[in-house]
DNA sequence: GAAAAAGATACAAACGTTTGTATTACGTTA
DNA sequence: TAACGTAATACAAACGTTTGTATCTTTTTC
């Protein structure tokens, strides 16, 4: 009759209720510091909490209270440093709320990300954040969610979270301009939001130099590593080889300037390379990657806080996050001026 | 009196139970394809639930069942590729199960894990997989969790999922020897249950070509990016440099190969470098590192399905992870023999 | 054609909380 | 000291499922 492996009931309110004497409504009041229970009892039934190991059932107050102190996180694919920074924030800041985070990647496929947004209702998640969705604006003004949605990097959507796309990118053409480059090639990603000011900025620093852009400088990248290679063949089969290039992004520079090497080319020496995002390895990477600072993890505090203000009702009004910055390393060459 | 906007109750199991004018437990069952229901009614029914857009309640679903189809990852840092792959695998091999996944990072804190699998146990979740914990294996030992945990690289608990620590370093390592290096420094982690096998698997190849091991070519990585700055600091001033650097893992590469740069050490042309993990972003640094592969994916997949069998009290035995391989890229280099 | 077997469905309790209301106990005031 | 207000606690219903058992039908068997 040994007491170890025995597979003892959970300790539940009633079994508190029972030693404390009293009812179990009291006890949730107790637990809950409720004014409505005199300290003496109070302090006696939080003691016997501890004392007797209860650890509340989250299901049963969820089906109780509909509300289940989870919130949803709807990414492409957290193995992508850029989002993994943002879960982390996210997560940070949800902990500070003693919420906690389910994260789906979808990929970037939109089925898979209908399918993460019903797995999460059907979960009474209290808020759901989703990053860099695919899905069409139509499809979300008519999403009827009962519960608050802040979307990250989606400026088109009603509650949003997100910084200046134009900004940045300009200020860091605007740079390799103003050191001297002339012939600028741009690497732009797949379809989504970001894709236009990042190409207008673009245009718009060009233009300012008086310089006409050229659409030959401005190549697809499918958003896949390997295709990074393609990108660099093409760019190099151009008659007037460009001396500098701005990346979709810091994995995109990588990649680039990987078969940039195989390809003989020594960045920032035989040509410039600038990304966009700042994710943690850019500084690490060889050359250092001059990039622009997108500031994913204050991105995900933020909508966790937006988030919270939005399920109380509070008239929420999306944050304001400070401009990206250019952080210049050591991936573009100051030219002869 | 508009439709839309409206915030309509739920639907339930009893509004279609009233819709079909039958019981609510024939609609459980009907929904569970149970064959104690005949066909004809199985069929309305579950048209019915579709057609009123029912959803099913976990919350109620798990308070009953004491099974919320969500199991709990724990891990240091998701932030980190070689931990965001092992999330990928998980998430994907579970999903074939519909098993949903929550992830928690620790940051490597004790304290965080023990939190983290506290909440787990209160979320109820089917399943705990936990990966390169900190955590003392006295304290897994008497740990009574009321559900079945996998550990991810802690070859020295109850139910794991690794594999060899010792091939891969060891043949990296003669590698080196092979194509000429004699003086091979090792950078060793922060401690924890891969020290120890590397270590040795250095060692013995070492004496395997005839060559005492010297510990000051021995250096402790902290784990932090930056400390890699000191590492190489460290490694410099010896005064009969290494030709080639075993490094702790390919971020520590990463930094390691950066600060040589600084320094004025080319890769592989100065010095050689070989990672371990063989993270995606490895084949893409410049140089390519050469690098153990770890199959972090797998080891993920794997472990879902040990979580599986453990849960249904099958005899699942622990699941042969085939031996680490060597992927030899262009981070070393072949010295005049 | 009656009894037995099987098939289909209904009943009811349970899971562990939370919360609005009812009740009791206790001071306070007139 | 009776009436009252308030503080503390108890009662009971509800949340939406699941599941063992009971009941009612239909089919099979002799």
């Amino acid at each position: 009759m040994t007491e170890t492996g025995w597979k003892r009931r959970r300790v539940t309110i009633k079994d508190i209720a029972a030693a404390a004497k009293v009812d179990p409504s009291t006890v949730t009041r107790a637990l809950q510091n409720s004014p409505r229970v005199r300290t003496a009892t109070l302090e006696k039934i939080q003691r016997l909490a501890r004392e007797m190991g209860y650890v509340p059932n989250m299901a049963a107050r969820t089906l109780v209270t509909s509300r289940s102190s989870i919130i949803g996180l709807v990414l492409p694919d957290m193995t992508n440093p850029f989002f993994a920074e943002l879960a982390r924030g996210i997560e940070e800041e949800a902990s500070k709320h003693s919420l906690r985070v389910l994260t789906r990647n979808t990929d970037g496929v939109e089925a898979a990300e209908r399918d993460a947004i019903g797995f999460f209702t059907e979960l009474k998640v209290d808020g759901l954040v989703i990053a860099m969705s695919r899905s069409s604006t139509e499809y979300f003004k008519t999403l009827e969610t009962p519960v608050p949605v802040v979307h990250v990097n989606r400026d088109d959507l009603p509650h949003h979270v997100s910084c200046d796309r134009y900004a940045g990118s300009h200020q860091i053409v605007d740079h390799m301009l103003k050191v001297g480059h002339r012939r600028i090639a741009l690497v732009t990603g797949p379809a989504g939001p970001a894709q236009q000011p990042k190409r207008t900025a673009y245009v718009d620093a060009l233009h300012a130099h008086g310089i006409e852009y050229d659409p030959n400088y401005i190549f697809a990248f499918n958003g896949e590593l390997q295709d990074t290679r393609r990108v660099v063949d093409e760019l190099l089969a151009l008659e007037h080889r460009p001396t500098a290039v701005f990346a979709w992004n810091d994995l995109c520079a990588l990649g680039l300037i990987r078969h940039l090497s195989l390809r003989g080319l020594q960045v920032p020496d035989d040509i410039s390379v600038a990304g966009h995002d700042d994710i943690a390895i850019a500084r690490f990477m060889d050359p250092p990657l001059s990039t622009v600072h997108w500031p994913m993890y204050e991105l995900g505090q933020e909508s966790i806080r937006y988030l919270y203000q939005l399920r109380q009702n509070l008239p929420a009004q999306p944050p304001s996050i400070p401009s990206p910055t250019v952080r210049l390393r050591g991936s573009i060459k100051t030219l002869e001026p």
